[in-house]
DNA sequence: GCAAATTTGTTCGTATGTATT
DNA sequence: CAATACATACGAACAAATTTG
């Protein structure tokens, strides 16, 4: 009697599931149909949805039904490019990582913005907090679907100097830091990637047609670009790309691997071996 | 009217919550006493709880009450080592960032096995599932609090071949790779990190104290070692390591870089800056 | 295009159990 | 042991979304 009926309930529910009896996109029974089939009243039978929902394992629909969950194919993205500038998650190497996988990438026009620095861009570029930058957006997409939100800020020097694209809302098409590079004579002599992983914003919940209790996160990676003007490296620009958590994953190269481009991990958890027993979730 | 009334609760505690009038770890009005405040029945109060449960923004303790959620401060790791093997995210360079930190590591001793590889190890070894693999598994503290759970597997050739310390379930000071670059003139000519973000298992949520939901995710890097034989990268061990995604963050350093190590970033979000209106969470 | 049937969503009331102080 | 606070469970009614006839 330890163990609540919802939650013996949702529990046989899920050993339905994961022993592929219910597969991925089918329907539960019924949510009366499961009162006659445990004896147990509507709200119970609710409760041990919800324990599912929450877990991530079914999806409820008005009107519908409730449903397995479908995954994802993860996709892989190659955050090291390699020399011949394939993958580095941005620009033209990242389109051509896709292609190579043999999928079609595809992006929106810039959105070009000048705006107050907000404190995570300030940060990054180490200017006063509401110093105005450009920032330039883009939403881009794997075979039509949404993959990706990115922004990059720009401090305004680099417009007043003479690279006058950064404010034109169109592709810029070998990348914007190899445009500054040509125009500006700016080199990117070097640049740190940060990955966090948080809550998704409303935008980024709505753009990626994630639930909307925040269960599943977006992997946040910022990348600063530094150039030296003689006294060390200082940052010029910072790009910001959220993915969905969980249908992408990332792979840095360092020295000498394999040449092929790395197909996607098994996404599984690596439990205590043999040791562990039966321990069920309390 | 479109709104639930429990969701029309739920927002304006959130708000509470956000404005910073409920800061974090204080407790919320009992659910008697929002009874009273809202004029709803025990059930819908409940269910607005919930709602911000769900969402991770309170905790509910039995007995005790409910209280808003404590953040953590998030640690950083520089997954790409330096000219002096700082970072890493492996062995000594790992504990030399968390020490420069001003943090104190601590680690548990390995246990060792032997066991059949399963999937996730056999892909990454390129070998046959179920091949017997020798598993190195330690725990590691930052500051006493459970920081990350790092198995690595290796072929049993290597044991067969000299390496008889990687059976040893005692701490290789120098580290397993230059152990075996020493003991068997193994180098390893390069690695490849794989990183992907997923639910916990049941150990992992025990053991870095995760709610039972699986709401927080765990961030799961993978790293393959190889060695050069004559004919291309061959892997001769992959690492396994997982961190709690909601407190940890991930550096890599490339081309020239400040010199400092890397500041936690703000872990925040970009949302579509005055582009959106007052879209609320539907 | 509409009405009926189906299915999940919201809300109330009530009673009892369990954990903590 | 008593008081407090959250957890589980039942029953009932109506609302809202979706599909079907």
């Amino acid at each position: 009697m330890a163990e609540p009926m919802y939650r013996r309930i949702a529990q046989e529910l899920r050993e339905r599931i994961e022993s592929g009896i219910l597969n991925p996109g089918e329907q539960l029974p019924t949510e009366v149909e499961l009162v006659e089939t445990y004896g147990a009243s509507r709200n119970t039978i609710r409760d041990a949805v919800k324990w599912l929902a929450t877990r991530g394992l079914v999806e409820s629909r008005p009107g519908q039904g409730t449903f397995v969950t479908q995954r994802f194919e993860p996709f892989v993205t190659t955050l090291s490019a390699d020399e011949t500038g394939l993958g580095g998650s941005e620009g033209e190497g990242a389109y051509r990582e896709i292609r190579e996988r043999g999928r079609t990438p595809s992006w929106s026009q810039p959105r070009v913005e000048v705006q107050n620095a907000p404190r995570y861009i300030a940060e990054r570029l180490r200017i006063p907090q509401g110093t105005p930058v450009i920032t330039r957006r883009q939403e881009r997409y794997i075979d039509k679907q949404p993959w990706s939100l990115q922004v990059t800020a720009y401090p305004m020097d680099l417009f007043t100097q003479g690279a006058t694209d950064l404010m034109m809302a169109k592709d810029i098409p070998d990348g914007a830091v190899s445009y500054l590079a040509r125009t500006l004579d700016l080199e990117e002599v070097g640049h740190r990637d940060r990955i966090l992983v948080r809550p998704p914003s409303e935008e980024e919940a709505w753009f990626f047609r994630l639930p909307d209790d925040g269960r599943i996160s977006v992997v946040s990676l910022v990348r600063t670009g530094y150039r030296d003007l003689g006294s060390g490296p200082e940052p010029f620009r910072a790009t910001f790309t959220t993915f969905p958590a969980d249908r992408n994953q990332f792979v840095i190269n360092s020295g000498s691997v394999p040449r092929a481009l790395a197909e996607p991990a098994v996404d599984q958890h690596f439990d205590g071996s043999q040791t562990s027993s039966v321990r069920e979730t309390s």
